[in-house]
DNA sequence: CGCCAGGTTGTTG
DNA sequence: CAACAACATGGC
């Protein structure tokens, strides 16, 4: 019997509990705090989150971290600031988080939009409908679905479900042939058969990045949860 | 040492 | 549209 959608939430909410995303990066480590899922972001955690969502981009948040703390000791979290620096100069403080050429670049042009286009303040993009501001989000060079999702639903508070490589492996495994569909594709699925709410949403998709580090290079299939209903268990050769 | 991590873009068939 | 290369550091 296939897990429904919401049967799999309670499932991996049961075993792994509340991830608390996004994180803040706060005297050199990051913050799960409870409020998170719920809160209201204050513009400088949305700009933070924003920029964490490029540099996390194929990348272990442990490197994207020390970015962060790079960057927030050597100037303030705003446009303005960032912009002061070069492209070259920001790169170099980015540098752990990996293609930091790629990504200083893809931070100059959102920092140059947000200013430009909202006075520096992410937040105001909160005024558009939703598929608007998704839009003017996947304008800008540098920024993809996910990374779009992920700054509409946990820095802006959009009730937008993010799709990333776990949701697409752990679905697989559980046997939904809509895994292998494309990004918009497998995201209605979500929001057809999940209420939008915006708690939820950041709480389901944080806890299927938990349960996929469970099934990583080294898959821990004694200790996950979804065992009896992955395919591994009844494929098995 | 090899593999891969909270993807996106550009090129090619 | 699908497949593939390029982008790059650091942890396990």
């Amino acid at each position: 019997m296939r897990l429904s959608l919401s049967e799999l939430y309670d499932i991996l909410f049961r075993f792994y509990g509340p991830q608390n995303w996004w994180p803040i990066v706060e005297n050199g480590v990051s913050l799960y705090l409870p409020g998170y899922t719920q809160k209201q972001r204050t513009p400088e955690e949305a700009l933070e989150i924003w920029i964490g969502a490029i540099l996390t981009q194929n990348t272990a948040w442990k490197n994207v971290e020390k970015a962060l703390v790079n960057l927030k000791e050597r100037l303030p979290l705003l446009p303005e600031s960032l912009l002061t620096l070069s492209e070259e100069e920001l790169s170099d403080l980015i540098r752990p988080a990996g293609y930091y050429r790629q990504k200083a670049k893809k931070i100059h042009v959102s920092m140059r939009f947000l200013l430009q286009d909202y006075g520096g303040n992410p937040c105001e993009l909160r005024r558009l409908p939703l598929s608007e501001a998704r839009h003017q989000l996947l304008s800008l060079w540098g920024i993809g679905p996910e990374t779009a999702d992920s700054i509409l639903l946990y820095a802006l508070g959009f009730p937008i479900f993010v799709i990333d490589t776990y949701t697409r492996r752990i679905l697989k495994l559980l046997g939904y042939p809509e895994a292998t569909q494309s990004y918009e594709r497998l995201q209605d699925l979500f929001h057809k058969n999940i209420t939008p709410d915006v708690g939820l949403y950041r709480e389901y998709h944080a806890l299927f990045v938990a349960a996929g580090k469970t099934c990583g290079r080294k898959p821990d299939c004694g200790r996950c949860p979804l065992f009896s209903w992955c395919e591994r268990h009844h494929t098995r050769a």
